[in-house]
DNA sequence: GTCCTATCGTTGACGGGTCATCCACGCCGA
DNA sequence: TCGGCGTGGATGACCCGTCAACGATAGGAC
């Protein structure tokens, strides 16, 4: 509860995570475009829908995974299903509700897509050693779960604990 | 040069940082609004050209300065033109040019901003202590680095060494 | 059953950010 | 002086992301 102003430090460190995330996200965008037709929004849903049962999850439950706003995951949805990437399909369970499913050729964007990801990632990277990449980790985590609690939890909450 | 594809703990890792840097900048977002009225593009604009001689900067430096593409900053100051935040004036030595100069408006914005923005920051970044923050900001500096010397080093050219 | 409230999801408006394109000007060499 | 190339900047189109508002259903209290 303090409410200390930030000293120098913390704004040139917020300022160079901003560039790094800005930087390394511009890049995986880029790759996935050339390799896959898809964009870094895309491909994520795609990935996540990829590692539920039968390649589908609610709308709601995709949108806690991602750690979206669920009107962010509609609009997104929307302009995969014009691409092809996926559908939607009704609960029959909740009327409520709404099933992203993932079609084939949104595995085969996926299957395009996935190692020039991870090559990016993994180049970009390398300048850290083990254990510093398992810091820097920890570090983000334990920010974001400071000041709120519950938001990293949905994943393991839906595909169980890791 | 390695291709190498990422391993789970990059994947996870470039998650829990894009989560991490959504969080504060939501958090930013509405602090600056509700203190101030402005947006955090708006913020960074103001500070940047606060800090320069006279308030103000060659359109070109103010984008190499934030890292920020010509065209972005460009909608940008078209919009903040909008709020009267800052002017555009026509550079007389180089036609081409244009200054984009902090006003009155911009001023009284920047202040009331300015202790909101480095609360949030202040309170975010303490979770970690000084010798984390140092290593966090210095990885993500290497990251960057490690892909494009030659970036972050446009501060220093305009403002001089730090 | 009836209300009341909470949840699920969609939509429209709007600011943010990139890309491709364009034009004006500076710079330089023939 | 002229032509060609590089740079500075603006613009339009388009996707990304948030917010506020909405309609619809679920679920509990009574």
């Amino acid at each position: 509860m303090s409410s200390r102003t930030a000293a120098r430090a913390e704004l040139s460190l917020w300022r160079d995570i901003v560039i790094l995330r800005r930087k390394i996200e511009r890049e995986l965008e880029q790759r996935l475009q050339q390799d896959a037709g898809v964009s870094v929004a895309d491909f994520e849903i795609l990935t996540t829908l990829r590692s539920a049962p039968d390649g589908r999850l609610r709308a709601r439950d995709l949108a806690d995974v991602l750690g979206w706003e669920k009107s962010r995951l509609s609009h997104q949805v929307t302009r995969m299903e014009g691409k092809s990437l996926v559908e939607r399909q009704d609960c029959p369970t909740d009327l409520r509700g709404t099933w992203v499913v993932i079609t084939e050729q949104g595995h085969s964007a996926a299957d395009r897509g996935e190692n020039g990801y991870g090559e990016v990632l993994a180049n970009r990277f390398d300048v850290l050693d083990e254990s510093e990449r398992t810091d820097l980790d920890s570090m983000a985590r334990r920010v974001v779960q400071a000041s709120d609690p519950a938001a990293c939890d949905s994943a393991e909450a839906i595909f169980g604990a890791s």
